[in-house]
DNA sequence: TTATATTTGTCCGTATGTATG
DNA sequence: CCATACATACGGACAAATATA
């Protein structure tokens, strides 16, 4: 008697918008993955530009039916991607991106990027979600880059 | 009188192992913070090592005497750093890292980094919390590549 | 193979702090 | 001062997926 145990629970989702249905409970993806993925599609597109807000927690939550932790979660997965930023006593917005410089390589440099960690973040003053370019140079010495604010170019 | 409100919290810890002292409710810094940066020495020190489980959550909440919400967030933190990954059903553990293997860039090209969507990370099988390395050539192609598992070198 | 235990996912409730309007 | 909104933090409960005996 495992199955259509949500029965209920769509049916009681009559007069919730309609993008709100694809969200689907029963999915094997997260509530809060799928809502990431909705909330995303919309950024990308420009249908949420960037500074525009996504809506309170308490609104998204009613809006997809969904629970209060999955929205957070939702958009903790948005933030450590770089989407939105989220303060406390302010709404989260749809983060604003820089212009990225260009920096010239010189020849002979190997390049890599990772996530950085919460130390070198504040150092750099980088938001969550924005990785990091790693740069080696010949002689061994490493530079590392905000990966939003710059642009490599290669000799 | 703001001073030592948590003291009785302090002594009711007796019993708690030695390294769960390091988490101290009083900081502002977060707990969740307190316990992702426990766990991300662990794991850069290789006391952790790629593929061991870090701890149900369970276990920690209790090991650490914080909440579930606490060890939660503190292992989203260190997912979206692409150090841990974890699933339903699934022990939480260190992500192994894949050996990187070397793609020489060709003269002329930019070089950006960012965070993947997740379709993208669904068609190259990557893990949460790891960017992309994304090269454009003069001819204005654009090639992709998981982070963790290239490493540019400049011509 | 089946059954149980473990672990993460999701929901809910409550409370306090911080910041804005 | 008040209302709103997010951040942090605790607690309980159950579901779903996997691990393990």
């Amino acid at each position: 008697m495992a199955t259509r145990q949500y029965g209920a629970r769509c049916v009681s989702q009559r007069g919730v918008k309609a993008e709100a249905m694809s969200i689907d409970p029963r999915s094997h993806t997260p509530v809060y993955v799928q809502l990431a993925d909705l909330l995303r599609d919309q950024i990308e597109s420009g249908e949420l530009p960037p500074g525009a807000r996504i809506g309170s927690e308490a609104r998204l939550s009613q809006e997809y039916g969904i629970g209060r932790d999955a929205v957070r979660m939702a958009i903790s997965v948005l933030r450590s991607e770089g989407l939105v930023t989220s303060s406390r006593g302010h709404p989260t917005q749809v983060r604003p991106r820089p212009e990225r410089r260009l920096v010239e390589v010189p020849s002979g440099c190997t390049i890599s990027t990772r996530m950085p960690n919460s130390n070198e973040r504040r150092q750099m003053d980088m938001d969550e979600g924005v990785p990091v370019l790693e740069v080696r140079y010949p002689d061994g010495k490493k530079q590392t880059f905000p990966g939003d604010e710059v642009e490599l170019i290669s000799p």
